[in-house]
DNA sequence: GGGATCATGTAACAGGTTACATGATTCA
DNA sequence: TGAATCATGTAACCTGTTACATGATCCC
C-alpha cells in the first residue's frame, strides 16, 4: 500500500492528460471544447491523436485523481455540458510539467511538443527557457553516452552494443539540431 | 467478435515477444535460459529489460496464442525445465517478422535493433537485405514528408506544425544516417 | 546446513483503447 | 421530419508490469 508513486514511467498517454490540463490552465473548459482542440487539422493533432470517447475517459481520471473538477452547466441554446476546471493540485502538476524538461530523446515526438505548445500560450519568455533547459539535457546525455564504456560478454555483444550507442547519440544529436531551429528567431511566436 | 486484427499498434513489449520468438528459431529454449539472454550486460538487455517474471508472462501468452508449444522436461543435475519450441505459425510470423522493415522512425529503438540482432544471427545476406529494405523506407519517409503539406487552422498551428514536420524529418534522418553506419564493412560479423 | 544458482510461475492491479450507447438542439 | 452538430459517457477487453511465492539442486 502506498507503493513509490511519482516515479512512474510514463505511458503514451500520460502525455495526453498533461497537455489537457495544460489547456485547462488557460480557461475552464468542457470534453468537446478540448475534443475540437485534438481534431486532426489542429497543431495538437498534428502530435497526437484523442478520439472523444479516449477523451472522456482521460477526463474522467483525471478528476478522479483530484486534478481537474467538474460540474454539470445549463448552456443556453445547447446542450447540458459538465464544464471541468483545474483544482490547486493539478495547476501545480501541470505548472510542473510544462517546465520540466523530457529526460530522453524519445520524447521529443509526443510529451516534449505538447509541452512546447502549452508553453506558447504562456510567452515567449517561457517557450526559451524550456528551450534551453532542453538542451542542457541534451548536451549533458551525449557526454555520458560518449563516455560510456559497457562490459560485454563477447566481442560480438560489444560491437552491436556500441552501434546502439551510437543510434542514441544520433537521436539525441538530431533532437538537440531540431531544439536549435525551434529556437531561431521567428519560430517561437 | 474476431475484430480486424493482426493490424494491431505494437506495443513496447511486443517486440519482446518477436525477440523471444527469434531466439527460439535457432534452437528450443526453457524460459531460464532466454532469460539470460536479456541480462544487462549482454546485446538484448542493452536494447530492452525483461525481468523473469515478465519474460515468464509472455512466454504464457505466447504459448496460449499458438506461436509457441512448452513441454516439461528432466533435466538430470537440474530442476525440471519446461522447454518451448516454435510452432509452424510461430515460425511463420517470426520470420515474417524478421525480414520486414519498420514503418515509422520510432522503432529504431527498440524495434529495429532486435530484428538486427535476430537477422545477423542468420547471415550477413540476411542482415544487409533488411538494412537495404529499411533505408528504402525511410527514404520513401522523408520524401514524403518533405513534400506534404497540411492545412492548418491559423498561421500559428502552421507554424507549429511543420516544426513538427522537421523534427520527423530530422528523427527519420537520423536513422538513415544510423543504418548507413551500420552498413559499413566489419559492422556486420 | 546453508548460500548460490537454477527454475517457474501467479495473482493482482492499473492503464490504454475503442466499440457502442445515448440524447439534446438546430436548421433546412 | 430528419440530418448535422453538439455533447457525454461506459462496459468490456486486453496488455504491461511486478511483487511475491515456491521449490530443486549444487557445492562448500
Amino acid at each position: 500500500m502506498g507503493r513509490a508513486r511519482g516515479q512512474r514511467e510514463r505511458g503514451a498517454a500520460e502525455s495526453a492528460r498533461f497537455a489537457l490540463l495544460g489547456l485547462l490552465l488557460e480557461k475552464p473548459a468542457h470534453g468537446y471544447d478540448l475534443a475540437r482542440r485534438f481534431a486532426p487539422s489542429s497543431a495538437l493533432g498534428d502530435v497526437i491523436h484523442l478520439s472523444p470517447s479516449h477523451l472522456y475517459a482521460l477526463l474522467s481520471r483525471l478528476e478522479r485523481d483530484g486534478l481537474i473538477a467538474g460540474e454539470m452547466r445549463d448552456a443556453g441554446k445547447h446542450p447540458r455540458r459538465r464544464v471541468y476546471r483545474l483544482t490547486a493540485a493539478g495547476e501545480a502538476a501541470v505548472q510542473r510539467w510544462i517546465d520540466e524538461p523530457v529526460t530522453h530523446p524519445r520524447d521529443m515526438r509526443i510529451d516534449f511538443p505538447l509541452k512546447l505548445y502549452i508553453a506558447r500560450r504562456f510567452g515567449a519568455a517561457r517557450v526559451t527557457e524550456l528551450l534551453d533547459r532542453q538542451r542542457a539535457v541534451f548536451h549533458d546525455y551525449i557526454a555520458r553516452l560518449e563516455r560510456e564504456e559497457k562490459p560485454a560478454e563477447t566481442a560480438e555483444d560489444a560491437a552491436f552494443i556500441d552501434l546502439m550507442r551510437r543510434g542514441r547519440i544520433g537521436r539525441a544529436q538530431a533532437a538537440l539540431d531540431w531544439l536549435r531551429a525551434c529556437a531561431e528567431p521567428g519560430e517561437v511566436s
